[in-house]
DNA sequence: TTAACAGGTCAACGGTGTTGTCATAAGGTG
DNA sequence: CACCTTATGACAACACCGTTGACCTGTTAA
């Protein structure tokens, strides 16, 4: 039992289900992703996706070693399609900021997924091909290594975790969604003067305001700071 | 059945358990918190609580209408502590970047609840105040109010998203989240320069920095992009 | 042809949140 | 003081959950 789980390379004995379904990772993750979408992130159980696979729920087991290797496969799947059709221009800030909105409205395309996966570090294919690109365009900018990382860093972060965020909100029960956004206009807009003055003063840039993701204003305010480092850099050189 | 939970107020008949323990609100959040502190996020359950507490389970259903109820709960006590110590002394860079960090550090120190409460607009008090407060020393800063709204904005959720963020690494089962960080040093560190050149010649910046948050560096580049902002305006006046 | 074994099934373990029911002690009332 | 109401705790049960060891069988390579 030490080690029940066969790399995928090495799986040549495709045996049916009973119920005559030929498994794959490819068709676990996929249905997964399906089952998590269609159904809530709470619907993603073991025992769950095998019914909805037409398997024992333990035959999951010989293609991941537990759950979170599971949420892996479906982050890296996930990391996978939201590049694949992203291709650098060659000015690094375009770049990044078209780089930084698809992620972040990828991960809004599969909210449920996203707030489970959004955090991880897969060290899979997919993930490896994106940390690559995106040094690549700062290194090629011209920022120093130190810079560059720490740059890489900041932007994926924070790609993934506002991805996440706003992710939670999407997914919410619609009547809390509804809730919340009443809470601006009838608790926040209402506040007296006397007693609250700036947000009184600001009220009506605070209802249109916060029913937005602010993503793209932070996005926007981090690649404004690295634009002025790079020319800093390059005044000194 | 309909409702078992009685309001506090309600409350007279302090009947004590079979282990003598007397239950209150206030109580079972302390050790709530408690025991996600000294045995980990995952230690939290119905059942494990009510063993705590010296309780049946069950009973907690008095006080709860269900977990998430009791994650609120939990999740208003930890604002209320993280606000109540800041004082903002008239630098707002320095009021904000101390207001960020704190707000972080809240969401860290109990990561479970952090998860599961961030993205949620409460409406109350402690939210209130706050809002009031950032705005405030943004307007005096002297920033217009678009600027201050949309500032105010992009750093309160940033601070909440990654809060989340980095909270759902800490929240992560320990056998994980030594996975993950090997998964730099293994993976990463290890890859050939002539296929991956840019990870190659930035290993030894990526394996130290990926393993800290990048929410200060995020949160400073956010900073000085609004300063630059607030000199420009300046500048046009 | 046959032997090995990948990959399926089955049953069980110990955990989880939650609820219907019951018992009882606390507290108000006369 | 005695009585009645009922708040609140305890118990048992339900339906799930992830995971594993044992077993069985069809596929494949030798």
């Amino acid at each position: 039992m030490s080690e029940r789980v066969v790399p995928p390379a090495a799986r040549r004995r495709r045996r049916p289900t009973k119920q005559g379904v030929v498994l794959s990772e490819e068709l676990i993750v996929e249905t997964a992703l399906r089952l998590i979408e269609e159904h809530g992130a709470d619907a993603l159980s073991v025992r769950r996706l095998g019914r909805a696979l037409g398997a024992d729920p333990s035959s999951l087991y010989r293609y991941f070693r537990h759950t979170d290797d599971l949420m892996l496969a479906i982050t890296d799947e996930l990391i996978g399609r939201t590049l694949s059709t992203w291709r650098p221009t060659g000015d690094w800030r375009a770049d990044l900021r078209d780089l930084g909105l698809r992620m972040h409205a990828g991960a809004l395309a599969h909210p449920r997924a996203a707030v489970l996966s959004s955090y991880r570090v897969t060290g899979r294919v997919h993930e490896i091909q994106a940390v690559e690109t995106i040094l690549g365009v700062l290194r090629d900018a011209g920022f120093p290594d130190p810079d560059a990382v720490r740059i890489y860093h900041a932007f994926v972060d924070q790609a993934l975790a506002f991805g996440a965020f706003d992710s939670a909100s999407v997914a919410l029960p619609q009547a809390a969604r509804e809730a919340e956004t009443a809470v601006w206009r009838a608790t926040y807009a209402r506040l007296p003067a006397d007693t609250h003055p700036h947000i009184a003063a600001t009220a009506h840039h605070l209802v249109t305001d916060m029913s937005h993701s602010s993503y793209p204003a932070a996005l926007d305010l981090l690649l404004s700071a690295a634009t002025t480092r790079l020319s800093q850099t390059k005044d000194k050189s």
